[in-house]
DNA sequence: TTAGGGTTAG
């Protein structure tokens, strides 16, 4: 930089024969300073004459390759004022990118405009940039737009697309459409099996994840770190992770992420200390840690009642200065909630530094209620509804408090007030793959093409699991009415009609791998129990934070989550 | 000089 400083020095000290040769040499200095200090190259930008558009894009990426900044969106901005030097398909593809990243919906969809205006739409580069962009924004539609509008798509526009979906959990459509692209004669390459491997794994789609594995291997698709880690963290979410171990294990390269995949997909399988055994050896590795493996650590911990360990974890995290995420601080008071340690939770959570966001406070009223500690559960649940009164997940955590309680009378008003206020409950919904098709069910479903057959096959089962003595958790359901009406929303339950539905389509040795948007009722986890038994059936359902593998009437769970 | 990718508490 500082040889820089002195040629910059040097130029405009000694005169120039043109102004063209000036602005050359400058433009020069400016090129190379993008990579060192982009300020200094912003501020010789403003200095040089008539800047090239090459030099405002030069500026630009400098930005982007640092933390995220708007400083790229100023400068287009400048730009699209001085109507000089005019932007070129670089450019809006710098700047797209920063709106991507920020993201900066508002201004992208002014550069949108000024792509059409400026006659630049029509561009590859510049199309798939405003498709990222969308889709960056979880705006996918509008990225689908773009993406059917393009004349022509190379193998970065459909991962664009696929990895868009893929993100925003709109798996049938990723998959669909990586069908689709194998249909046009365009060739997957890794950036694409990375997308459609993620979207298995947040379906907990075994089957298709499988298929596409034996899919890279069949088309030489180098496994890099990038895919082998998708494929470690697809066969973890899967609940296959002797699989995802064996793929992590043949990695000749693994970094932090690879190993907080392994780690995390112990921790949300129960296997706490093989978890904690993959961090040890991570240090062994000198792969130093990053915030996720240290989520992943706690959180096997806190699944697996490692209150000590948890702690001491905890310790040595702030002794190498790491600085807690709002994350970590919850994965500790989840640590001591799950031990049944509310008031500790409680004293942990009042002395944090920052102010616990609303899920701290939801993990706390969860312990109280559990510990039967209904006032103090009241207390906390009353100030998360001030804090986020439009979110219904509140409204039912207090409602299940008094349903517990068996406060019918407080729960109800609960229930009245989430009517007037207009919220509504996010539905529990459940999904299963059968022949490479993700199936979901939401609670008290009948959209389903066969719902009339998998209604008829959840009566049959309902009636074997109460013959053979299951006596309903009527709890679980909220609503104040009789018990047999509850009974029968019960057998509404989402994962029930999934799992119904997995018997229905599979073979007696097929495993039922069912993926819930919500955590699994009490009476759903007995229920399954039994299902397993009495179908002998291997069932396995992931819920919103764990698995629970059900086999021969025991859970992998221990009943401990 | 430009576009697409892997891990994240409850």
């Amino acid at each position: 930089m500082r040889v820089l400083n002195q040629i910059h020095a040097h130029i405009l000290t000694h005169p120039r024969p043109s102004l063209s040769s000036y602005t050359f040499s400058l433009s020069k200095v400016l090129c190379f300073a993008a990579y060192r200090n982009v300020h200094y190259a912003k501020q010789l930008l403003f200095q040089i004459p008539c800047p090239k558009i090459f030099a405002y894009n030069t500026v630009m990426r400098g930005f982007l390759q640092q933390n995220p900044s708007p400083e790229p969106i100023f400068l287009f901005k400048r730009l699209v004022q001085m109507k000089f030097p005019r932007s070129n398909t670089f450019t809006l593809a710098f700047v797209l990118k920063c709106c991507s990243m920020l993201p900066a919906f508002a201004e992208g969809r002014q550069v949108h405009k000024h792509a059409i205006a400026s006659g630049l739409g029509g561009n590859l580069f510049v199309q798939t940039s405003l498709l990222n962009f969308y889709t960056k924004c979880e705006e996918v539609e509008l990225g689908r737009k773009v993406f059917d509008e393009m004349s022509e798509r190379n193998v970065v526009a459909w991962s664009a697309m696929i990895g868009g979906y893929a993100r925003v959990g709109k798996v049938n459509e990723a998959l669909e459409l990586f069908r689709e692209m194998q249909k046009s004669g365009v060739e997957p390459d890794e950036v694409t099996m990375v997308s459609v491997i993620s979207a298995c794994a947040m379906a907990g789609a075994l089957d298709l994840g499988k298929w596409l594995h034996m899919f890279i291997d069949r088309k030489g698709i180098k496994s890099d770190l990038e895919v082998s880690t998708a494929l470690v963290n697809m066969y973890a979410k899967c609940g296959f992770i002797e699989k995802a171990q064996d793929v992590f294990d043949a990695m000749p390269v693994k970094d932090a992420k690879a190993w907080s995949s392994m780690i995390v997909g112990f921790a949300i399988t129960g296997l706490a200390n093989k978890a904690l055994e993959m961090f040890a050896r991570m240090g062994e590795a000198q792969v130093e840690p990053n915030h996720v493996t240290l989520i992943g650590v706690l959180s096997a911990c806190a699944h697996g009642g490692l209150v000590a360990e948890g702690r001491k974890y905890w310790s040595s995290m702030l002794d190498c200065g790491m600085e807690p995420s709002m994350e970590h601080y919850g994965c500790m008071v989840d640590l001591l909630c799950r031990a049944n340690q509310a008031e500790e939770a409680y004293e942990f959570v009042v002395s944090m530094p920052v102010f616990p966001n609303p899920a701290i406070w939801r993990t706390l009223v969860v312990s109280f209620k559990k510990s039967k500690m209904f006032d103090k559960g009241e207390e906390v649940a009353k100030q998360l509804l001030q804090l986020e009164p439009l979110n219904a997940e509140n409204y039912i955590l207090l409602s299940s408090l008094y349903a517990s309680a068996s406060d019918w009378v407080k729960m109800s008003a609960v229930r009245r007030q989430m009517r007037e206020r207009g919220i509504k409950a996010v539905p529990g919904c459940s999904s299963i793959e059968i022949n490479g098709h993700v199936h979901e069910f939401v609670m008290g479903d009948t959209s389903h093409p066969e719902a009339k057959d998998i209604r008829e096959f959840i009566c049959e089962v309902s009636e074997r699991v109460e013959a053979s003595g299951h006596e309903p958790w009527i709890a679980s359901v909220l609503q104040n009415v009789g018990n047999g009406e509850k009974l029968d929303a019960l057998w509404e339950h989402s994962e029930r009609l999934a799992i119904a539905y997995g018997l229905l389509k599979t073979k007696e040795y097929v495993t039922i791998r069912i993926v819930k948007n919500l955590r699994v009722c009490e009476d759903c986890h007995e229920v399954t129990k039994t299902i397993s038994r009495l179908y002998n059936r291997e069932i396995i359902v992931r819920d919103r934070i764990r698995f629970h593998k059900f086999v021969n009437g025991v859970c992998s769970c221990q009943d401990f989550w």
